[in-house]
DNA sequence: ATGCTCTGCTAAATCAGTTTAGCGACGAGG
DNA sequence: CCTCGTCGCTAAACTGATTTAGCAGAGCAT
């Protein structure tokens, strides 16, 4: 891999010059003194030898390497986190640098070697992230240099990036309003551990918290709300069966993700009531089953391409990038529509 | 980020020997005649000094890194990839490496700043990785160290991983002679460019090879054949009603893909047959959604994670390692029984 | 006493950059 | 004529490891 590389020496000496003149001109150091004579030469002696630094002998003096580490639970080799990575990937290389990948998968053990692996690498700075939006405790290690935590907060006063749940609350039950729905609006996925317990979701309760203050501020409540003990398909599936055997049949549905609206979509095929004539569907993620499903599902797209762009924006460019609260924006498609009769 | 690390000089000094002899003693060089108690004492010193060697340092002096970088044209923010990713992880992760990930998508100027990054870095080896399986280029510039190749072959001599599509393929035949299915077997999913071109799928025609050698072997041949432009499930979908619209109704309909067959699904749901009782379905790759359905769908799985392990033992630990093609195992649920009447 | 080998260890070079300190030439001012 | 400052540039130190070459002392044979 990569010998015959050319060396600075070289590119010094092809242009008649030290090593220290051809290093100042190729980092636009200012106030140096040299010609500008100097600096052509310099640039054309790199130029033609395809001269490019090695970074291992630079960071040995500037203690940066251009390198990010990512560090997740789980999320790398997820079906959503795709987006999360994407967005850094992109983000980093706008800014030169380069994503180092690891994942503890929950175990203590590689935790310790993702740190120290991490550590050994002197990179410059970490993204720590986390599958599902919630709290974590971070290893006290990595505190050392720049963090921000991804999809996740903490006790402590870390930088980080999430979803704004709350906002994706308030937009769906918005949007079941903008279609006439009112007092016929079911919710299925309600789940008190997730509600409660940040360390395990911070997205349940905010969104619940969304459509339940939107609804409100239109006079509304909801008919009934089915809990559900997981998140998966099956649980949709069980829950619209329960939801669909009581009296009062709702005029729309909220699932609080697509995975559960997917179950429903099979329970409501099964009944053989029509989406969205009978009943409309609406839910949060934009899991591309969601677009497959037919009708398309109505859904909150999490936003994980930008919650990575922002992570690494944050790191590397500071503070003053604008809110760490992403947007969630409303995938319309064709399973909400006006209540039937 | 990790300042006020320990040094190997401060080790040295404070085992009272050189930084030779401590260089020497933590890396377990044979031949050398250092005391067992000099062994001792840099041993105690390390430890107390919670030592860990500079990566950069010594790469500078070794050219390696214990890094290796992982590109792909897209494969790494796709559902699928996940499983690539984590494999290669945690072999890389057994054998004290790390991951450099990068994305082409597909775009030369990407590709150049992935290869100059990867160059730059010195990385000890490259897995060079696609999406779909198939041929692909490699860029020579990276061909100055080792290669493998994942999911994709090239058509130079490079090692590479690949699943055992056209093993599928005989797998899911199998699997349907087995119930008893001969002769309404139905295929939906064909597609001219997919089989003909490598650059495109290598997957395609050997799925299909599988199934026509493995049908013909017990004396059957394939009902029909539907053709799609692409593998979505919109396009199952379709193809699954022109095979319903024809006089004679297979008995079994082997997909493609996954995606496929949640097209053919939702199709089959709409005509009111119920699946596997008036009509079997049989698939490959295991995506999620193979789980989600209503039967669950047996699928041959794409064994992603095998595949990024193997890479990286590819890579690490030499050609030894064994076949390059990695099994499709099938995954039973409960979308295929014997055929009615 | 001399030469030889072996043992146990170290000084110094090296990798490829960045950075600090400073040198020689030249012109201007006193 | 001497001093001073600026200009244009360079030597050498430094980063933290590995590796080469070799040194001092002990033991042994001659």
């Amino acid at each position: 891999m990569g010998r015959d590389r050319a060396t600075l020496a070289d590119v010094a000496r092809r242009a008649g010059l030290s090593k220290t003149a051809a290093s100042m001109v190729l980092n636009g150091r200012e106030g140096t003194r040299l010609s500008a004579e100097a600096h052509q030469r310099v640039f054309a002696a790199a130029e033609e030898l395809g001269y490019r630094p090695n970074i291992a002998a630079r960071s040995l003096r500037t203690r940066k390497t251009a390198t990010i580490a990512f560090v997740s639970d789980i999320v790398a080799t997820t079906r959503f986190a795709g987006g999360l990575i994407r967005g850094a990937l992109d983000a980093a290389r706008e800014r030169d640098h380069v994503l180092l990948i690891t994942e503890t998968q929950g175990d203590a053990a590689f935790e310790q070697y993702a740190i120290e692996a991490i550590l050994d690498r002197q990179v410059d700075g970490v993204i720590y992230a986390a599958m599902a939006t919630r709290r974590l405790v971070v290893p006290p290690a990595i505190l050392g240099g720049p963090v921000v935590l991804l999809n996740a907060t903490s006790s402590t006063q870390l930088p980080c990036v999430l979803p704004d749940d709350r906002g994706a609350g308030a937009t769906v039950a918005e949007a079941l309003l903008a279609q006439g729905h009112r007092d016929r609006i079911a919710l299925i996925g309600r789940n008190r551990q997730k509600e409660r317990d940040p360390e395990i979701s911070l997205a349940a309760e905010a969104r619940l918290d969304g459509i339940r203050d939107t609804l409100a501020a239109a006079g509304v409540t909801l008919l009934t709300e089915v809990f559900c003990p997981e998140w998966r398909p099956e649980h949709g599936y069980a829950a619209t069966r329960t939801l669909l055997s009581r009296p009062e049949r709702p005029s729309a549905i909220i699932c609080m993700n697509d995975r559960l609206a997917f179950g429903a979509y099979q329970a409501l095929g099964e009944s053989g009531l029509t989406i969205p004539d009978d009943l409309s569907v609406i839910s949060f993620d934009d899991d591309p089953i969601a677009s497959w499903l037919r009708p398309g599902l109505t859904t909150a797209a999490l936003p994980h391409e930008q919650m990575g762009r922002r992570a690494v924006e944050l790191l590397l460019d500071g503070e003053g990038q604008g809110p760490a609260l992403v947007p969630m924006p409303l995938r319309r498609r064709r399973s909400i529509t006006a209540p039937a009769g």
